[in-house]
RNA sequence: GCCGAAGUGGUGGAAUGGCAGACGCGACGGACUCAAAAUCCGUUGUUGGCGACAACGUGCGGGUUCAAGUCCCGCCUUCGGCACCA
């Protein structure tokens, strides 16, 4: 067979008779396939590509022959950092080169021969998609759930411009070396805050890694405890202070501001002024990762304030460290070294009192004690517990307005606005007289003007682009000026799976009734490196959604699997400037498509990835020579035997254990584990057909269930051995093989005899004798009686099918 | 640092708490061949033994259990994420 001439053959027939075609009428059976979009940055499919979306296919191809309706579309998420960063470099437009990339990985993922609809595509940087991602920016803004409020970015002072992470290096500019500092600028945000209980509570419903789960759980991070305030003493004003340990106020020995704090400022005495705005200036140099070290030296000063404790009226100095973060909580924690650690060792380093307030139940008197326990040195709350404790008091402190209970999250709300120019304008004119207004659907899209200078100076592009920025107000129809940020891409992923089923629609994002039929996605496949972020936008945009009444489901993605990477040879991530990128192509063009996507299936387990590594691949352009031998075989064989013997018995049961085996493990995308048992099939065939007189019709059926077990992984070799073992188009109109569970079913079966779990021998037994006969046998056995002699049988543990455990002492 | 994973023969990887190493690769031996390739058959965790067999063996140290790669506790190493890469 010439593996690439067939290939050609059959990806032309599939389109030219619209094998693959969703049937819209059919919603019934409907399954939706989904594999995270990609980003067209490099202009070729990479192996990792591949092993995404080849392999995903073979699912999907999977449920088709189970009889699903199966719709798997394909797009590109083509807006983005690197096409900007390449453009500065080089000159050449990120359009330009955006589109040109996208040409190219599409024609490369027709031929890998899979299933995509590519009526439905989408490409997030044209207007036709991100009108309607804009839209939903407006929803959102007249929801309540888009705001403004300022917030720091990395600033590069030599380039005059702002940084994303990934372009600082320990905490210099990547471009010029210059140390980046922080800036604070005004921004869009998203309110995902507002969901961080549904968004936790719904984590229940889901059929996803429990990994996963967890990530978000954590990311999310709920944590119950109450809001206690604190006077600032001789000021007037007050801040309040998040804890989940209201129980140890007592033991309070100082309170820490987040140095962005704005109270900072104001209370600082003029001898303390010098050293916290070092300080500040300092912390601002840091980014959050350096500043949450545990392992860290504790840093902070003193502002040279006091706070008045509420619950004793005394007086603790008030500080600013950078563990303190303004984004959580409310930027103020109380610190109490006498129980947490990480107070313990700033208390020791400023010289702070450390004052027990917690007993351990047990008599533990080491500190810090972090653990619950009784409460001393607490006046009127002496003897209570923690549990109780944390509520009484601040109950007491709410009925003098000095605190309530409450619930805090770790998750904080979504910055959305970039200071770039290759993403989706932000659909807001800000007027003199009206202010801030959402611009009116009917003047969607907010176009991205192509002649636009986005070399960094300080400003985001678009500021600078004249006939971009001038407007009229949508309101009073005064002069205006449009916001001059774009949208992180991250906005344009979170809904793109709502967009594919009906990516025509010029009228709306989407028609509601048809994306209540179509979605939530049955089988959403991508990297687990989305655990926390676009995981946790899409299901935001979701209920968001779903909220304002344009969806009437909770969640965009029933079930989830996340794919393993697949790394270069020498252990690490494939990268061009490691030189240890692997081609498909090159093996495509010697093996072609289906070899390739077979062997990605064998090599590893799906979900974990793996070095890369081509031993194998030959080996499985071997076993599919020798599948096809095998199987052009039965066409030459006639008549012979028609009966049943212990032969034709051990095919059936070969060919019926493989086709169980091989559906669950479709199902668990455990394909290398699929291919196993359909390489035992094949040696069974093998083994049968050894010159002796045998059974055609039954080896002829074998074969036909051994290419449709085959058919989701090599799509187009199957379809060829299909064809030429005499069959109507197509084997993907074909049921799967179904298992015979009594075919299964073996009159007699091995079970191993261990003495105290130590295998002595093995016995073939009928099948279904009961378990007091098994311990007999067992027990008289000649190769386990002399390590049972002499000694005193304790017990007799007798699993069925399967073992035999004699304890002796 | 914090959150989440992973660690099994020479190698890729299998194992609902129940025979560790399925299925491959590689290696070794054999058949076919003048020879080679291709193909087919067999052996292959380590150590000891001619052998039947025995002992040991899933990153390290403990524990639970009749039974642990699998569950629990404590480490080590590697990987993913940490909010402007997507």
């Amino acid at each position: 067979m010439n593996n690439l001439e067939i290939e050609k053959k059959w990806r032309k027939k599939w389109d030219e008779t619209n094998l693959y075609k969703f049937d819209k009428n059919n919603l019934k059976d409907k399954k939706y396939v989904l594999e995270m979009f990609s980003y067209p940055s490099g202009a070729k499919l990479h192996v990792g590509h591949w092993y995404n979306f080849g392999l995903s296919d073979s699912y999907a191809r999977f449920l088709r022959m189970q009889g699903y309706n199966v719709y798997q579309p394909m797009g590109f998420d083509a807006f983005g950092l690197p096409a900007e960063n390449y453009a500065i470099k080089t000159g050449i437009h990120p359009k330009d080169s955006t589109l040109k990339n996208i040409s190219i990985m599409e024609e490369q993922l027709r031929n890998m021969g899979a299933m995509f609809d590519w009526d439905s595509e989408v490409k997030t940087c044209m207007p036709d998609y991100y009108k309607w991602t804009q839209w939903i920016f407006v929803q959102l803004f007249k929801h309540g759930l888009a705001y403004r409020k300022e917030a720091p970015v990395n600033w590069c002072p030599s380039c005059n411009t702002v940084l994303a992470n990934e372009q600082v290096q320990e905490g210099a500019c990547e471009r010029c070396g210059t140390e980046v500092v922080r800036k604070n600028l005004t921004q869009w945000f998203f309110k995902i805050t507002d969901y961080a209980e549904e968004l936790l509570q719904d984590l229940d419903k889901l059929d996803w890694p429990e990994k996963t789960k967890l990530m978000q759980k954590n990311w999310i991070g709920k944590s119950t405890g109450g809001e206690i305030e604190f006077e600032i003493a001789g000021h007037g004003k007050s801040f309040r202070a998040f804890t989940t340990r209201a129980d140890t106020l007592n033991g309070v020995s100082y309170v820490v501001l987040a140095p962005e704090h704005p109270l900072v400022a104001e209370i600082t005495t003029k001898e303390q002024k010098k050293v916290v705005e070092k300080y500040i200036a300092d912390v601002a140099k840091s980014n959050e990762i350096e500043r949450l070290s545990t392992s860290k030296e504790k840093s902070g000063v003193w502002t040279g304030a006091y706070a008045v404790n509420p619950i004793n009226d005394k007086q603790v100095p008030i500080w600013i460290a950078d563990y303190v973060l303004y984004s959580y909580g409310t930027g103020a924690v109380m610190g109490v070294p006498s129980h947490d650690e990480r107070d313990f060792a700033f208390a020791k380093k400023f010289g702070l009192p450390i004052t027990r307030v917690i007993k351990g139940k047990n008599g533990n008197d080491e500190l810090p004690f972090c653990e619950y326990g009784i409460l001393v040195n607490s006046g009127k709350y002496d003897g209570l517990t923690t549990e109780e404790a944390k509520i009484k008091i601040i109950e007491d402190l709410a009925k003098v307005g000095k605190g309530e209970l409450k619930t805090n999250y770790r998750l904080r709300d979504w910055l959305v606005s970039r200071q770039r120019y290759w993403g989706a304008p932000i659909p807001v004119v800000h007027c003199p007289h009206c202010g801030t207004v959402a611009v009116p659907e009917e003047q969607l899209p907010v176009e991205l003007p192509y002649d636009v200078n986005f070399t960094p100076d300080g400003t985001s592009p678009l500021a600078k682009h004249d006939g971009f920025m001038h407007t009229k107000c949508p309101k009073c129809g005064g002069d205006a000026m449009r916001d001059p940020d774009t949208l992180d891409t991250f906005v344009c992923s979170s809904w793109y799976f709502l967009r594919y089923p009906d990516s025509k629609n010029d009228k709306e994002a989407f028609n509601k009734d048809w994306i209540n039929k179509m979605l939530p996605v049955d089988k959403y496949i991508g990297g687990a490196e989305h655990a926390c972020m676009h995981l946790l936008y899409a299901r935001f945009f979701t209920k968001a959604l779903r909220d304002m009444g344009y969806l009437n489901f909770d969640e965009p993605f029933t079930s989830l699997v996340h794919q393993g990477t697949i790394l270069g040879a020498d252990g690490n991530k494939m990268s061009k400037s490691r030189g240890n990128t692997v081609s498909p192509d090159d093996y495509i063009a010697v093996y072609g498509s289906d070899v390739f996507r077979m062997y990605l299936g064998f090599g590893f387990n799906y979900i974990e990835g793996g070095p890369w590594s081509d031993d194998g691949i030959k080996a499985i352009a071997k076993w599919m020579e020798r599948v096809e031998r095998i199987v052009l075989k039965a066409n030459d064989f006639k008549g012979g035997k028609t009966d049943m013997g212990s032969d034709e018995k051990e095919l059936d049961f070969i060919r019926n254990f493989a086709i169980k085996n091989v559906t669950d493990n479709y199902g668990t995308f455990s394909f290398n584990t699929a291919i196993a048992r359909m390489m035992e099939l094949t040696n069974a065939l093998s083994k049968y057909a050894d010159g002796k007189e045998i059974n055609a019709k039954l080896y002829k059926e074998v074969c036909l269930d051994l290419i449709k077990l085959m058919a989701p992984l090599a799509p187009h070799f199957a379809e060829e051995l299909w064809e030429l073992t005499g069959n109507e188009y197509s084997v993907f109109n074909q049921k799967f093989p179904k298992v015979n569970e009594k075919a299964l079913v073996k009159d007699e079966v091995e079970i191993v005899v261990q003495v105290n779990a130590k295998i002595r021998a093995k016995l073939v037994i009928a099948n279904g004798m009961d378990n007091k006969q098994i311990e007999n046998l067992a027990l008289n056995d000649e190769r386990v009686k002399p390590f049972t002699e002499g000694k005193q049988v304790k017990k007799v543990i007798v699993i069925p099918n399967r073992l035999v455990n004699i304890i002796v002492c």
